[in-house]
DNA sequence: TGTCATCAGGTGGTCTGACCAATACGACCC
DNA sequence: GGGTCGTATTGGTCAGACCACCTGATGACA
């Protein structure tokens, strides 16, 4: 026997929160959404309940709010996970060492999923991915093309909770990549690419994971964040 | 050669959102923020600016603000996460499946981590977790021992995301949990929570790992998961 | 003495209108 | 065609008013 809490009616905030979701989801990324002006006159409350709720939205990674210039629709939903993964570790090296070791639980199985579930197209892509490593000049292009081959098996998992966490991850570490980290040995990182990416044409599950395994080890190795075993 | 973008100055709200972290950081659990006249007249900015800045704090699972009462501290870091997750996969048995799958990937290697890092405490309160479970009379009961001791495993991996991860993702599944989906066979849960358990308390890192992976995969089939292959 | 109802004061939520800071766009000039 | 300037529009902030909700104190009653 369970008595529910009473639902409290939603504020006006929250109300005009999700009408604006709803409008941001029927438009592309890049659009414009209208001004804070005129959705306060078409929705008939103040500018602040329109500015609030518009900053939710914000925070949530669904628009980008520029001052004279207007709002517009981005599809950055990983936006908040990266803020909560640094409030809650603030410190960088700290930060950089516990990403490392959640990828190292999320990612062979993405991979092992990749390989079960990718699409032709998809699988094409990480052949691009590929080349674009192989093809890097700076270190940026390296972290670069290294992170968006790893997004691009997570979304390939077909799970959109992995794909969205593996944006925040790479997102943050390639931040902290840009921040006096340097991989030592590229070549490596290209060989073991390759590697999974052949497990995954063969649809080699296992072994797709194995590789993502062991690459995830020389990576850490290389970036000399040794965890405590 | 990097040239940096130049840094805009942070906003009022974003200035006032920091101050205000940093208050809430000094307090505990439950404590009570200044209202928003007080830190309007302290800051010397409008209220407008503490309200947008508090709302963010909220957002970010920082606060939580009452009418009529004012804003208390509270640690749900966790809150953005499920937000996102839930604005990503709206759907709630296409998120269950989802969130298992991430499960899968993650909690192994927690528990494994789990077994080599877990203090003496940790343990007890594994212990205790365990009990609870073994005493719990309703479905509601069940289900948060059962995702008590999983939080607690995430918890003793020494991992904080880790540990965030599985706060959100364990109150998301407890929410699915209370909305139609029943467990049928706890005795068997009871029965490979306590082979975790045992393991961690022999230090068998691997036969952890094993035995929470099991679990999973029998807990998936008594929520009539099965995930595409 | 304990319980319940009421009320006042204080809290956050919303509104309005004014003004400031940043951006975009069009017109004009070289 | 490119650069500069001015204007209009956008979001950011302010101040003050009023509304809805909460809390704690007080008084009445059993």
């Amino acid at each position: 026997m369970t008595i529910d809490t009473i639902a409290r009616p939603p504020s006006l905030v929250e109300t005009v929160c999700e009408r604006l979701a709803d409008l941001a989801r029927q438009e592309s990324d890049g659009d414009r959404l209208p001004t804070e002006r005129e959705l306060s006159a078409r929705l008939g409350v103040s500018r602040s309940v329109v500015r609030e709720a518009a900053q939710r939205l914000e925070l949530q990674g669904l628009i980008e709010i520029r001052q004279g210039s207007g709002m517009k629709v981005v599809d950055k939903l990983h936006k908040p996970l990266n803020s909560a993964f640094h409030l809650l570790v603030p410190d960088e090296k700290q930060r950089l060492v516990h990403l490392t070791e959640v990828r190292q639980a999320l990612e062979p199985e993405n991979t092992r999923l990749a390989a079960l579930r990718a699409t032709g197209t998809q699988v094409k892509e990480l052949r691009l991915a590929q080349s674009r490593l192989e093809q890097a000049r700076s270190f940026e292009e390296q972290v670069h093309a290294d992170m968006d081959f790893h997004r691009l098996l997570a979304e390939a998992s077909g799970n959109p909770i992995s794909a969205l966490l593996m944006q925040s991850l790479s997102e943050l570490m390639q931040a902290s990549l840009a921040h006096g980290y340097r991989r030592v040995t590229p070549a490596l990182a290209i060989r073991q690419h390759g590697a999974i990416l052949q497990a995954i044409e063969k649809r080699d599950a296992a072994a797709a994971a194995r590789a993502m395994h062991r690459h995830l080890l020389s990576a850490r190795a290389d970036l000399g964040l040794d965890s405590p075993r």
